[in-house]
DNA sequence: TTTAATACCGTGTGCGGTAACGGAAAAAAT
DNA sequence: ATTTTTTCCGTTACCGCACACGGTATTAAA
């Protein structure tokens, strides 16, 4: 195994622009490792006539190396094409790397409950390669407590992270600071405009607002939709799901020109207040059939509503796969719920990250748009 | 890595079953690899008085161990909570695994070769450990070729097989065989009634008819449902469909008793001929408003020809994401399809297979569903 | 010119297994 | 009692790589 990636020439493809020439790069790239690959560090060092501890030295950049042997050796690499064997290397190094994992902290049956899942499922693979995963937990809601979460990530001296950015500009000073220790670092649910970042993994939030709005309105003679947010204190929050509200906006705007779009703002805490607002929505809408949205996770506060009031005149729409909406959806207080698989997007994540520190890849593509799914009562029971 | 799966103390369950008490196994089975286990054959052969050559010879029940050694081994191994390292295991060893794939040919855009896709994919997972893959392809209209591919399958003696069938009693026979001769097999798309697979891949056939009906009918007062099939020659098949159009029809008679439901036969290779029928059911269906579904993968046949008559006053349901089928999505000449990653089914498939192979662990789940995900204009750009 | 410093490079050991080999002890055959 | 066979087990040589170590040219300092 690589030493570590900024010097490696497998990580550091700067390092192999110095020495090898397009068309072997080319060469290397096209390379298929494990596929009844022979060729040994012996054979690169007997070819390029030095011993192995010469061709390693080259390998991981650790110097004492002429350059002259350095580029006969980088040549017979290409030329072999030779890619270290990574049981052997692994076996050989005692090295020990960790990942960490940044995302806000939940309470059962929430939203970032399914993410850590998924980070269960990344450290089963990671695990393979004997890299260790940590997830660092903060508050969503509390600066602070996400500044100490980057402080002891940063004490722990990771050799990769994974982040769900709330804070933005907390964030960038975070991921600069990365970026100068060299640490990959992979952006999951949403990114920012760095572009630093080795790979993302997260929903297209505007489009899915889009969704949202066509299977809400459904051909239906919309004349207005309710809005349904969470009132919260946002001092330099990022929240995604305002792109996701624009999404939806537009796609009213632009096929019902007419309709009203109104918000209504609930607190998650207190049920009484939140009843009584949604009593009012209801009082004051003189449209029998309600069109209501739900931009984040929490639209089984909507289902519960509409549950304990009875009521089913509603077209209600929302996302995510918590329980709580599950139920609703299979009760039919909800319609549709629009899904994405956060927790593939977290195993992805490590995933990539994985291959990077083992087999110094990146991932296929940097930003990866994972799919909109759309639930209904009957395809939610096979959704995993 | 273990000779032979049926051998080995960590792949059959009976060995470990004849020598160690329960409460060991227990350990055994909560031990967790990777985490900093530091146990090595060699702790286990001082600890029990033998040299790891004994020990290994345990491992792989090569035989050539007294009882009393043996079972002084084993308890050892529980005790210690020992598990072989698998890159040391892999380096030693020169065993050269094979899977074979056995699905149906297929044509540019066609249904199979997006599992085609997944094999690669999951040859890229396997092949880390080592593990080849071949796929194995047999003309889905034809016994003699499955016959001549089980044949080439079996002589090329795999470590392991997937198969997707379709010839029920043929695929009996062949995986009674593999059974005899221990090798495990995966079921993916579809699976038979046999209960000795490792694993099975594949949509939830009923309910993805049942899925579908819901969503063709979508509350509009439909009165006759038009179901477009393939004509086909069908000795000894078993065409999954045939559930699917199962679960279709239920859901119908449920929600609309007096809904008729008229089947249409279609030559895939005569378009003329097609297109008379389709002529034809356009011309007796008095309903300006058609309702029109197809089970398998071929709704593009439908849209082609809306497009050809630039007919636009249909609600069309179809399956599967070829690439055809998505343009016709997005022109609107199919409202919604009803997708499943088959790539996704064959890529664990192999996952499992490797799996077991390497760390002799079958999968968490036998039967495996994988999720039905619904198709329109607005999320299937996303679907990857 | 001699010596010290530096730049380079080969050798060797070990990581945790696998499996062939050969030998000692026990059992069986003579 | 001796020989032969069988059973059982330790030794050893890898597998491909990482890295410490020590050595030899080469260059700089004295």
């Amino acid at each position: 195994m690589c030493g570590n990636g900024k010097n490696c020439i497998f990580g550091n493809p700067k390092i192999i622009d110095t020495f090898v020439p397009l068309y072997i790069r080319a060469a290397v790239a096209r390379f298929i490792m494990h596929e009844g690959n022979k060729v040994t560090i012996n054979d690169v060092a007997k070819a390029a006539g030095v011993s192995k501890g010469t061709v390693d030295r080259v390998l991981h950049d650790r110097g004492e190396v002429s350059a002259k042997s350095k580029e006969k050796i980088l040549k017979v690499i290409a030329e072999l094409g030779y890619r270290p064997n990574f049981y052997a290397s692994i076996l050989a190094s005692k090295k020990n790397y960790l990942i960490s994992c940044i995302i806000p902290e939940f309470n059962d049956g929430e939203f970032w409950e399914l993410t850590e899942k998924g980070i269960d499922q990344g450290k089963e693979y990671s695990g393979r390669f004997g890299i260790s995963i940590e997830p660092v937990m903060y508050d969503q809601y509390d600066l602070e407590s996400f500044q100490r979460a980057c402080a002891k990530v940063l004490a722990s001296e990771p050799s990769g992270v994974v982040i769900a950015p709330m804070f933005r500009n907390e964030t960038l000073k975070f991921v600069k600071e990365l970026s100068d220790r060299n640490v990959p670092y992979v952006y999951i649910d949403s990114k920012l405009e760095d572009d630093g970042y080795l790979a993302y993994y997260g929903m297209p939030m505007y489009q899915s607002g889009y969704l949202c709005a066509d299977i809400l309105t459904d051909g239906h003679p919309v004349r207005k939709v309710h809005i349904i947010r969470i009132a919260r204190d946002k001092r330099g929050l990022s929240d995604p799901t305002v792109t996701r509200r624009t999404g939806l906006i537009d796609y009213i705007s632009e096929h019902y020109p007419d309709c009203v779009i109104e918000n209504t703002f609930i607190d998650p805490k207190d049920k009484a207040a939140r009843y009584g607002k949604l009593d009012e929505l209801f009082r004051n809408d003189p449209d029998p059939w309600k069109y209501i949205v739900m931009c984040n996770s929490r639209v089984h506060f909507v289902a519960d509503y509409l549950r304990d009031r009875n009521i089913r005149t509603c077209r209600v729409i929302g996302f995510d796969v918590l329980e709580k909406n599950l139920s609703a959806l299979r009760d039919g207080y909800v319609q549709a719920l629009i899904a994405q698989h956060s927790d593939r997007q977290a195993a992805a994540a490590i995933t990539a990250l994985t291959d990077y520190l083992i087999l110094h890849e990146g991932p296929a593509k940097k930003d990866n748009y994972t799919q909109m799914d759309i639930l209904n009562r009957y395809n939610c029971d096979y959704y995993i």
